[in-house]
DNA sequence: CTTAAAGTATGATATTTGTCATAGTAAGTC
DNA sequence: GACTTACTATGACAAATATCATACTTTAAG
């Protein structure tokens, strides 16, 4: 098995600096490296699924995962996403009930598992890291509450280009200007929440309006500026 | 001016033991007690204003607060309420950004704050108010996203049984079983997502459902069963 | 008590969006 | 290469909801 030695350490990872984990010490690390295990997901893969408890956190050691919740007809809707460095499932850890997130590779990831007994551990003894979760908690607050606003005033077209937007804030640009993930038009569609069919017009819209161009499955992003001002994000 | 004399003591705060106070010792409540502040507002009244710095929390000793944030189109959503033992303007510190929603007294209400170094202090020497605010953000996001994924895809008549069942939830009913909260019909938009004439209209059809009845300005609760059904909040 | 103002109610209409049907297109499999 | 399957696309229609107009009712102010 190649698993073990594959194992990513923290100590080296090169997304820690601009996580949770970045007021640790060599000592804190090593002793996180000693209890973590690590697995690789392939796209479409369910790292967990909601409903159940959690016994640790994860984090994303490389990779594009997305957090959905099935709504109530069985439809899937995305509230977050999780790239390099960021930890995942902490908020069930937290609040003590069930996930209430599925996370989902949507690109070959590799994810670290820590289990609970050293996420409390940290919380307990490292301020810093308390504060650190404290913050990023806070900051998922802030931007749900925008969300929520958002889906309850905004169009679709108008939701439909700040989705745009926030994924070129998430995963960024390719060389060639194109949003970079992979996304089917339906998860496009549960993360507006809309049908599959409006967005696929939509797109064909923005399109038109020179917003955006459609090279096969990527979206290139030809005028930012032009869906800032579209999906109301201020000036 | 009676108004220091009246400022209620944490230590006699009939609130505490359900809120994230519980945990702190007779030295600490004491030391907040000497470095808040109270004040009382009026119904309508803003105790804080989206978009500024906040320079400390806020505690509802008595009263009934709503949180509100500003639609693009200068439309009021309404997403969350506090009462009695809640803390409000949190997340604003532990995130360092501005405050990004506006609390309004919906009722006569008392607010104690409490300067930003109490709290921070709080938090890096006593765990376990740590980890009560903690638990208080994550339980935060889990409404959130529920709301999000309700709002993307709940009809409107759903989502508002689902507030009326949220209302409930939060201030109770009263001897009459009427939810013991007075909000406008905007007021009840607003918190749905939808216009006001929508809330009207709705309300009657889930008054002809006998679902509830209307007395005047309140709103008795008929079959709770029924709206749960209707809201699609399982069974 | 009278009047103004705010909140509630109802109808008519326009728009948006969801749903269903169907077809084209790309991707993977044998 | 033929085939299956999933994904993308487009049209037609129905349903939900926003918007506008107007009237009624309650509350607050003088």
């Amino acid at each position: 098995m190649s698993e073990k030695t594959d194992t990513p350490k923290c100590s080296t990872c090169g997304s820690r600096n601009k996580s949770v984990f970045c007021s640790l010490n060599t000592e804190q690390l090593t002793k996180i490296d000693s209890d973590k295990s690590c697995e690789f997901y392939q796209k479409g893969e369910v790292i967990f699924k909601e409903g159940v408890m959690a016994r640790g956190i994860f984090c994303v050691n490389e990779g594009k995962i997305k957090l959905s919740r099935m709504g109530p007809s069985g439809k899937e809707q995305i509230v977050r996403f999780a790239t390099g460095g960021d930890i995942i499932g902490y908020n069930s850890m937290l609040s003590k009930k069930p996930l209430s997130a599925t996370a989902t590779a949507i690109d070959k990831s590799a994810i670290c598992f820590i289990p609970a007994k050293n996420f409390f551990q940290m919380i307990l003894e490292e301020p810093n890291f308390s504060l650190k979760i404290l913050e990023l908690t806070a900051k998922n607050w802030e931007n749900a509450s925008r969300l929520i606003t958002d889906m309850a005033q905004k169009t679709t077209k108008q939701r439909l280009a700040e989705m745009l937007l926030w994924l070129k804030e998430t995963f960024g640009l390719d060389e060639d200007n194109c949003i970079d993930v992979q996304l089917s038009r339906e998860e496009i569609a549960n993360m507006v929440g809309t049908a599959t069919e409006a967005v696929i017009r939509l797109l064909g819209d923005l399109k038109k309006q020179k917003l955006i161009a459609l090279e096969g499955k990527k979206i290139k992003l030809l005028d930012i500026h032009g869906l800032v001002v579209l999906a109301d994000l201020v000036d």
